[in-house]
DNA sequence: TGACGGGCTGAAAGCGCTTACACTCCCCGT
DNA sequence: ACGGGGAGTGTAAGCGCTTTCAGCCCGTCA
């Protein structure tokens, strides 16, 4: 029947079909389990295949059928925490799915643009765009859109688009409940990105939450009690560093992150200062070595953020190979917590909020 | 000159060929750098493909060059501080380079003997493997070296390639003169993989170093002493608490990695005591956070190692493509540590030590 | 009984590059 | 003046898949 040539090199799907006495066709419709094969051709396809340990050639399967197979995650820094344990999440769901996964850096507006507006990174190297933490104009979408690229993003929304998170102002309420709570009075807060246009929504989003509790209470939040931690340990050193060089410096930190938090710790300890007692300290995330340090954190399931974003990504481009419209939300065995309904978000898009708890070490106490 | 066509997709080599007024040939060899173009048709062409944003489809290029332009790591874990900092090296180097990067965890033998002697991993989809605390049998590398995957190792060597790390008897060496030279007598080890074929050597070495220089001090080392941490948080806590619940407990714990360290400064602290004071705790790695629990260390270059593996792979990869005997031995900027020359190993692969160094902070004093 | 349609399969045309190989100049040496 | 040779370029044959299109065979319906 089929052409029986090659020999050269690795075993091809030439090889595959002669052994299997079938077109090269029918072996590529069997192997990637299309319809219209007949149950007995398919099952001496595959037996040809593992006889002969073929196993594709994804350069060649990529050109032919113009898809990459490729995901893409955009992300302000690769290192630190957060963003690694976001990546990775996602990182496994794709591996899962069978698909090449990619980390890409923005650290600022231009890079953003030089992803998204320049065909060279995409283009042909992506089937789609997990972008955390970074805003994203409604025109790029549209390109993105255009060019075929499916988006969804963790963090900051993108106009239409599926967006997951937490809901970051109960962040800052919950951190002021906390505190106010306790009896302080006068509580610093460590943020970062001030300003920054790229993704600036997740701190200030936690900031009118944390005023609107603390003013709930009647207290107020004055300037000199909010200091730029970059969001990473040296940063929260030094922002930590400056509240308490203040004339009335506060007695307890609201860090939003735990990253910066530990900076803080340091900053104590050099002081002579224990935290919980002299210095109430909260952070946000939980990372993994908060318990470790006994740091009162309030966390948000990171992983899993990386995880649900990559899974409804996993699923669009799915549907796009195979336009059925049945197949549950997530696609992955991820699942929208239950009680806590994808709704639709401030843009269209549909947004997926998993729920943030306290978690009370060591590090918080009450107001002396 | 060249036949136009195209106009459907993306721009393509035929495009950039036709506004440069040259064949295709000639744009990949200009694009591509390669000798045998006239200086002027080069610049022609480059400001044809920038004019045009023209940016080559990579799995074309693979399809045809028949190579993939990437670079696999083997590892045994992706998370980790230790392995995902290697990781993050190495990814650096290949990002620079222009190579697709790509993981893979490495848990167990029989992992290790599914990637390497399955075709389905490697073959045809990585042109140089980079395995982590691996060990690997002989016929295994010649088993690469036959497919043209090109191999460099950090830790544990492979015969005849090159291999990267730290000299892990100096380790324990140091550990033991540190902690006896403190007055210590009855030291713990918290180790890990203990006995396991898959990557031995590490724990074993720096047990070797740590138990010759003890016995160098007429000090002997009882098996009582030592447990298995399995170089993870939960590990560690466990393996101290083993320690502490002996009949005779240590004053001293060397643990083989600061993470297992941080486990014990929990289980410390659970039991009230305190580091330094009640029991000494020396770690390895200077983790990013050991700074923060001011954990006495011995520090080694880890995201070194990995980039320096990587620039190994990536420059056999080049001479690859361009056998000419010039170019300096680390291709890409990283060097080998002067002084500390590419020596011949065991195996007889060029090995690249770095060296290792004590940061003394405050989980360590003198014997009460 | 014959047209029709659906299930299954195969032939062949690409996908966008890389790279032998062939060819054309033009500069040498003799 | 002529052959040799190297530099520069073009032609075209793939690389190993996917996918369109056409074709075959059968069961079904009128």
């Amino acid at each position: 029947m089929a052409g029986g040539r090659r020999s050269r090199g690795r075993t091809t799907i030439d090889d595959v079909a002669d052994a299997a006495g079938v077109s090269v066709a029918t072996v590529s419709r069997a192997l990637r389990g299309l319809p219209n094969v007949a149950d007995s051709t398919r099952r001496r396809v595959e037996a040809a295949a593992v006889e002969l340990r073929y196993s594709p050639d994804p350069a060649a399967a990529r050109l032919a059928a113009g898809r990459t197979g490729t995901v893409t995650v955009g992300i302000p820094a690769l290192d630190g925490w957060y963003f690694s344990t976001v990546v990775a999440g996602a990182e496994g769901v794709c591996r899962d799915a069978g698909l090449e996964f990619q980390a890409i850096g923005i650290a600022t507006l231009d890079d953003r643009d030089r992803l998204l507006d320049d065909d060279h990174h995409l283009e042909r190297r992506t089937d789609g765009l997990i972008l955390v933490d970074i805003a994203i104009e409604d025109h790029q979408v549209e390109s993105l859109a255009r060019r075929g690229i499916e988006l969804t993003t963790v963090g900051s929304p993108a106009r239409g688009r599926p967006v997951v998170g937490i809901d970051d102002e109960d962040v800052g309420t919950m951190a002021a409940d906390h505190l106010a709570g306790l009896g302080h009075t006068r509580i610093g807060v460590l943020e970062g990105f001030l300003g920054d246009p790229l993704n600036f929504t997740v701190p200030q989003a936690r900031r009118r939450g944390f005023e609107r509790a603390l003013s709930d209470r009647g207290l107020a939040i004055s300037d000199d009690l909010i200091a730029d931690g970059g969001f990473d340990v040296d940063g929260g050193q030094r922002a930590t560093a400056e509240l308490l060089d203040r004339p009335s410096p506060p007695t307890a930190i609201f860090s939003m992150s735990d990253e910066m938090a530990f900076g803080a710790l340091l900053e104590l300890r050099l002081r002579g200062l224990t935290a919980g007692r002299d210095v109430s300290l909260l952070g946000v995330d939980d990372h993994e070595f908060s318990r470790i340090v006994d740091l009162t954190t309030i966390r948000q399931p990171v992983a899993q953020h990386g995880q649900l974003a990559a899974s409804l990504l996993v699923d669009s481009l799915a549907r796009i190979d195979d336009p059925r419209p049945e197949r549950g939300a997530n696609g992955d065995g991820t699942e929208t917590p239950p009680g806590e309904p994808a709704s639709i978000g401030l843009h269209g898009g549909p947004v997926h909020r998993s729920d943030v708890v306290l978690v009370e070490r060591a590090t918080t106490g009450p107001a002396r």
